[in-house]
RNA sequence: UGGGGUAUCGCCAAGCGGUAAGGCAACGGUUUUUGGUAUCGUCAUUCGGGGGUUCGAAUCCCUCUACCCCAUCCA
């Protein structure tokens, strides 16, 4: 298992490690309405990811609950999809419409239990009084029906009786909850007359996400339920249910992640399908689109996505990727397992004046840090072609290629010297021709001519043509609103490159073209007769950083100044809670911010008060009610503690005795609220009392300094940060019963004169 | 405006009271018959802001701010 643990991955681990599961069993359950795109990726990833680390199962679920929109075709390319990425499903593939009549059954209990209802408001009455976020919702008239009654519209709602509409079954919860999903959230409406995709037309009624989710979850046996942060509202429901129909354990809990967004693309169904509708692509599997279909058209490796799940890392935020961290994962996996070869995209014909005949040049198909072997013949004679962008009449500072008085290395060949350029009527380059160095040959070059780069070519009666798409992304908006963001430019068709010979066999169907970037073989258009390739992803190109100046220097390090924030208005306190302030403030000299928190809360403050009887050092006392206990009442009520005011009290009482430091104060502080025992009891059982004699503390001080020598080194040479280091490290030995104040002196002294 | 979430480098992201991990990007050096790769180095005195508690705070408390989600008979 990989030891990186994202937060899911240490729920799961922990759930096995209390054993409130055996086995860990998740679920990747798309909606079969639209082809699967990186988003869906990275959930996979996780689903099967978690289940294949802990040696669970995952199951594929297709969500499968609204017939209008989902189709047998998009059930394919999910399956396709998550094959491809090289996982299997535990069983076969689910449907949710599996469960449609247990799902039934499980309503008709709810019904029977009162907590579900037939309502007949209309669309809009059930806005209307489903109410808004900040104003309360009121109950349907309906909800009164009789469970019989109820009972009788719900089967006659599935018989077919009714039209769309007419009716919809809903929980019975709360139509004043401040979470609106749980207004009396809808379970089941009528679809009299379209057509599921695998039950035909054998149900008129059909479950809604909230009801069907979490019991398909349930039916399924799956522990940990993962999916996207805007679901965290419906989790509710989700307990709710598993509740209320007291489902036997072990049941399944939902957990949420943030979805995946990355830079220069949309990931939202409704703008790919738009693109895909609107004809801005060629379809679902348009290189240029963030799909599953898209990148292995392109020519991305299953690896190379799996490997850039990993490496974003799951979290709760909200957050933008950025491509160029897709781009390395694939660079990265082409690097290794991809034989280069020569092609020339935009071709220039160069004759080298004075070569004759021919030969063949044998040249590896790996590079010498690609542990790979194979190699290929490539012809060479008098005509060859190179790229229009490795010559240059002018060339800018830096430039290496091909000059008028710089010669070039052709590469696995000969070196060459520019003697003249043809141009035609416009001005235009059309021809070069050059003269090459005999002994310069690679491998056996005794010419002594230093040259700066070398570059790929073609020889022209050998080479094959080739159509070469070049995609760039596919929006020039870094986070785009829609098609107004489209990137003219995103795609550039080239008909007439020229290939070196050896591409068309079976060695590879990716190739790196060299110093262009890695392409492949169009799964489609591609055949012997026309060759077609896509461009994966370009190298990594510093000479075109470098030499385009136009954002240059200007932006070096001009950190933003920090902007100032305004804090906004603090409540007023009420009447009451001005007296007590003023009382913890002048009367028992609690500094501001503590009065201001104690008295600004009523429960806090009667813990603070009942304590005070017992011990009357005010601010030790409300130092700990402020911020210990404040921390467990966010939890708790108050009535659930296990400690009363008067442990509190003595707590208090024994930090300023200093009989215990207050670091194992928080410690006790634990102890007290986890087991309910008293302060005394467990300093005495635990012996913590704290060691504030020197004689004591120097040795174990003068140990650790002689064991961190470097740091000491570090430390003396300016590293004032290290100093709690060492307190730290004294604090472990002693098991944190050092007394804090006494080692900082005890440390500092010896730091500072020792040397 | 009610509720639910989230804020750590340009972008992801560890961290859970004791020396601010790592990756991408960027910038330098070395190697290189790919301006690629590899490799070495630089890149957060500070964790959204302000207070408080503590010997010690990114971590605990209070407070403010910004952003995301929820009022589909979608999922």
């Amino acid at each position: 298992m990989s030891k990186k643990r994202d937060f899911l991955r240490k729920i799961v681990e922990d759930d096995l490690k209390s054993g409130k599961y055996k086995e860990v069993v998740t679920r990747f359950p798309p909606e079969p309405n639209g082809y699967p795109h990186i988003g869906h990726a990275k959930s996979i990833s996780i689903n099967f990811g978690i289940a294949k680390d802990f040696s669970g199962r995952c199951n594929l679920r297709m969500d499968d609950t609204n017939p209008t929109t989902e189709d047998t075709d998009y059930v394919e390319a999910i399956k396709d999809a998550v094959e491809w990425l090289g996982f299997k499903w535990s069983e076969d593939v689910k449907y949710t419409s599996d469960y449609f009549e247990q799902l039934y059954t499980w309503a008709v209990e709810l019904i029977k239990m009162g907590r579900a209802y037939v309502d007949s408001l209309n669309e809009d009455e059930i806005k209307e009084y489903r109410g808004t976020v900040t104003t309360p919702g009121k109950r349907s008239k309906y909800a009164n029906r009789s469970v019989e009654e109820n009972l009788k519209l719900f089967e006659q709602m599935r018989d077919g009786v009714f039209r769309d509409g007419e009716h919809i079954l809903r929980a019975k919860i709360d139509m004043n909850s401040p979470n609106m999903k749980m207004r009396d959230p809808l379970l089941y409406r009528i679809r009299q007359n379209s057509h599921h995709f695998r039950t035909g037309s054998k149900w008129s009624i059909y479950p809604m996400y909230d009801f069907a989710h979490p019991l398909s979850d349930y039916i399924e046996g799956i522990t940990h339920s993962f999916c996207t942060l805007e679901f965290e509202n419906n989790r509710e429901i989700y307990d709710w249910l598993i509740d209320t129909l007291k489902l036997e354990p072990p049941r399944p809990y939902q957990y949420e992640f943030a979805r995946l967004n990355i830079s220069y693309t949309v990931m939202s169904k409704r703008k790919l399908l738009e693109l895909v509708e609107g004809g801005y692509v060629s379809g679902w599997d348009d290189p240029r689109l963030p799909t599953i279909a898209a990148y292995k058209r392109r020519g991305y490796t299953p690896e190379s996505i799996l490997n850039f799940c990993d490496s974003i890392g799951v979290s709760k935020a909200n957050s933008l990727v950025d491509v160029a961290q897709l781009e390395y994962a694939i660079r990265d996996d082409l690097n290794k397992k991809v034989p280069r070869v020569m092609a020339v995209l935009n071709p220039l014909k160069v004759v080298i004046e004075n070569y004759e005949g021919s030969e063949e040049i044998e040249a590896s198909y790996y590079p010498h840090d690609v542990p790979k072997e194979g190699s290929r013949v490539l012809p060479f004679a008098k005509e060859i072609y190179i790229d229009r962008d490795d010559f240059s009449e002018n060339p800018k500072k830096g430039y290496f290629r091909l000059t008028p008085n710089q010669p070039v290395r052709l590469k696995y060949a000969y070196i060459i010297e520019f003697k003249e350029a043809i141009k035609n009527s416009n001005g235009e380059i059309i021809e070069l021709r050059v003269n090459y160095y005999k002994n310069s040959k690679s491998g056996e070059d005794s010419s002594g001519i230093k040259v700066k780069s070398a570059i790929q070519w073609v020889e022209a009666s050998s080479a094959k043509k080739a159509e070469v798409r070049v995609y760039d992304r596919l929006f020039k908006e870094e986070l785009p609103r829609g098609i107004e963001d489209l990137n003219p430019d995103s795609l550039r068709v080239i008909k007439d490159a020229l290939v070196e010979p050896s591409v068309d066999s079976d060695i590879s169907d990716r190739f790196q073209f060299e110093r262009e970037g890695y392409f492949y073989k169009d799964p489609i258009d591609y055949s012997s007769s026309n060759l077609v390739f896509n461009k994966i992803v370009s190298l990594k190109d510093s000479w075109a950083k470098k030499s385009k100046p136009n954002e240059s220097k200007k932006e070096e390090r001009r950190r933003e100044p920090k902007k100032v924030q305004i804090d906004g208005e603090v409540t007023p306190m009420s009447k009451e809670e001005e007296a007590k302030f003023n009382r913890f403030k002048d009367e028992l000299k609690l500094n501001f911010e503590v009065s201001n928190t104690l008295a600004r809360d009523e429960v806090l403050s009667n813990f603070f008060l009942e304590a005070l009887e017992y011990y009357s050092r005010a601010v030790t006392i409300a130092n700990l009610v402020t911020n210990d206990v404040a921390r467990e009442l966010k939890q708790k009520e108050s009535s659930h503690l296990k400690y009363s005011p008067k442990d509190i009290a003595t707590l208090a009482s024994m930090i300023d005795k200093e009989r215990i430091s207050t670091k194992i104060a928080k410690d006790v502080f634990e102890i007290m609220s986890c087991e309910g025992r008293e302060p005394e009891s467990i300093v005495k059982e635990k012996g913590l009392e704290q060691i504030s004699n020197p004689d004591e503390l120097l040795p174990i001080i003068d140990d650790i300094l002689s064991k961190n020598s470097d740091n000491v080194k570090k430390y003396r040479d300016g590293n004032q940060k290290l100093f709690g280091f060492f307190v730290g490290q004294v604090l472990k030995a002693t098991g944190g019963k050092a007394n804090p104040k006494v080692a900082n002196e005890l440390i500092k002294d010896r730091l500072d004169s020792k040397d």
